[in-house]
DNA sequence: CCCCAGTCCTGCGGGC
DNA sequence: TGCCCGCAGGACTGGG
């Protein structure tokens, strides 16, 4: 569930361990089976130990420790990760410690109940491979209308799928692209390659205004409440969802219209059938 | 290029 | 009451 901005708060949430050494990087004892973490945990020790934090970055729906040597220790939350200076909700799932030193902050911690995320590291020479301009569309928050249009425009996907494409922008997952879609009154079934100029604007427009709303939110807590910030808060973008999860609810916006949930490319979207009505482009 | 189904994983809730 | 099953969707992979 980690979309953008929830990564992005939990960026912000662990900056303050810019300037310190990594001490130990280390996997508390758990029950369930470990998460993916490369290269090997004692080969990643060796690499990192010692190492102060230059940085830390977002890419795409990713923590980035950038490290004074060119190295770079990605956090992956995916579906129910997080990145904790606190605590953290449950121990069995506690799946990576950062012993750090010289800071106001001694550890580091990775929390993931599902266990989907990963943990890697890279060497400078090896980042492109990843998260390279190959892998990674611009970033969501900051892309600008013309590259928006001339990533996406010739495909011939739908629009709510294609905004969950990394590779076209970076940091749009599920929740956040049937909000985008409902604040822009698209049509989610709607191909890129019907959309007109003014619906790119709208488009445009409703990704800046969502993503940067849901940032200032610290993100969205969904009901079972797994998602938190560094310091084990929860966000508050939930009360301003408009279609997500809100099936045979009315709409907020027309008070009329009823949510209505389809399945595209194996995942829910919700939309308001008279605020985003299908135009003849289809 | 694009699309789809399968994979990983855990906790929850519906149905029987 | 208890158990099974399907679902949630991040990213990736293999096949058409």
């Amino acid at each position: 569930m980690p979309e953008l901005p929830e990564v992005e708060t939990m960026r912000r949430g662990v900056a303050a361990v810019t300037g310190s050494r990594i001490v130990r990087v280390e996997r508390p004892a758990c029950r369930k089976r470990p998460i993916a973490i490369s290269p090997r945990i004692d080969v990643l020790n060796r690499r990192a130990e010692g190492q102060q934090i230059v940085s830390v970055d977002r890419i795409g729906k990713r923590v980035v420790l950038r490290l004074e040597r060119g190295d770079a220790l990605v956090i992956e939350p995916r579906m129910t990760g997080l990145v904790l200076l606190v605590g953290p909700p449950t121990t069995q799932h506690l799946r990576l410690r950062i012993q750090l030193s010289g800071g106001s902050t001694r550890e580091l911690l990775f929390w993931d109940r599902r266990g989907l995320g990963t943990v890697r590291l890279l060497m400078a020479r090896e980042f492109d491979a990843f998260y390279g301009p190959d892998r990674m569309g611009p970033d969501a928050l900051v892309i600008d209308l013309k590259t928006l249009q001339s990533r996406l425009h010739r495909s011939r996907r739908a629009i709510k799928v294609a905004l969950l494409d990394q590779r076209a922008l970076a940091g749009i997952g599920n929740l956040y692209a049937s909000e985008i879609l409902h604040r822009a009154m698209i049509d989610p079934r709607r191909r890129c390659t019907g959309l007109n100029r003014g619906e790119w604007q709208r488009l445009h427009d409703a990704i800046r205004e969502v993503l940067e709303s849901a940032v200032q939110c610290e993100g969205s807590t969904l009901a079972d409440g797994t998602y938190r910030n560094a310091l084990n808060e929860a966000g508050g973008y939930q009360n301003h969802h408009r279609v997500y999860d809100r099936a045979n609810e009315l709409c907020l916006s027309c008070g009329e219209g009823v949510i209505t949930r389809i399945v595209q490319a194996q995942r829910s979207t919700f939309y308001c059938r008279i605020c985003q009505r299908r135009t003849a482009a289809r």
